[in-house]
DNA sequence: GCAATATAGTTCTAGTTTGAACTATACTGA
DNA sequence: TCAGTATAGTTCAAACTAGAACTATATTGC
């Protein structure tokens, strides 16, 4: 991903990589300090506040893929953080929510973790980050509107 | 990582997750067609047009670690397209570069990448991004300055 | 009512990821 | 010089990743 000059569209690829590449290292040191993997605390940060919810909602909102989050869970069940528990309206989905000892845990991490990342944003203007919101969600609209663009040319 | 609403500096880390994510599910799809993986596009990508490195400038460029791409050009010498070659004046390091058979992948898979990326980045303004470039940069460097100051806490 | 189709999760394979431990080599300073 | 230290790569264990194939269950259209 080199060669960033000739192209200014690489430039901009370039430096979102760096920049999510910062954040997640930034957020990890952390994260692994809490004795969590970063996958693991994201489902924990998605499951704190709310009654559970299905692998296919949590797999959308943490962006994990579902195969992955199998694994994810089952670790996590290990830990005694989280539960599955079968649906009876249907009876393909699962239902995953915390333990009382997984609430626990989302009450300790999960504020410690917001104030550890708010170090750095305290570096920076709230209007250049919304600034910066707005035009990241543009380009990943483009990137949404081309890959269902070119999947259909496909087929 | 839910909860977005109530504190701005969670949306704009949700909005560089998905973005980011978006990016790689799109140069992933073209990626794929062309029988390679991301990391080993990324490694024939930044050997083009070069005449080799070593493995940490290779590992600097892709931010690919330097244990993770052992295996990678492991896989890309099976393939024939990279090669390994020890170095005289320093024993410890390695050059890696694209054989003449990689050097023709290179010529046949980066310029279509490009031009395949190129269609996303065709439905923005190019003012946009380099606002977006800017920013993003900025949160990078905040970024990195607090995950040096909080491994210096640590000791 | 039932065949075709869609969806939810799990399983599988191959590959990537990380940090840490390790080997080999190079450098540095007393 | 030579002990201490730094660096380049490899190896390792554990976890994550994607997509694809698979199972079980739901839904839909005829």
């Amino acid at each position: 991903m080199s060669h960033a000059k000739k192209e200014p569209s690489l430039s901009v690829i370039r430096e979102l990589a760096r920049t999510f590449q910062a954040f997640e290292q930034l957020s990890a040191f952390h994260i692994r300090q809490m004795d969590l993997t970063p996958p693991q605390f994201d489902v924990v940060a998605t499951l704190g506040n709310t009654p559970g919810m299905s692998c296919k909602e949590l797999s959308e909102k943490t962006l994990i893929t579902k195969g992955t989050l199998t694994g994810v869970i089952d670790r996590l069940i290990e830990k005694g953080v989280v539960s599955r528990c079968a649906q009876e309206q249907d009876r393909r989905s699962v239902m995953v929510a915390l333990t009382p000892q997984g609430e626990a845990l989302f009450q300790q991490v999960f504020p410690a973790h917001i104030a550890y990342m708010k170090t750095a944003f305290d570096l920076l203007e709230p209007a250049d980050m919304e600034e910066l919101c707005r035009r990241l969600s543009q380009l990943r609209t483009a990137f949404n509107q081309v890959l269902e663009q070119k999947k259909h040319e496909i087929e």
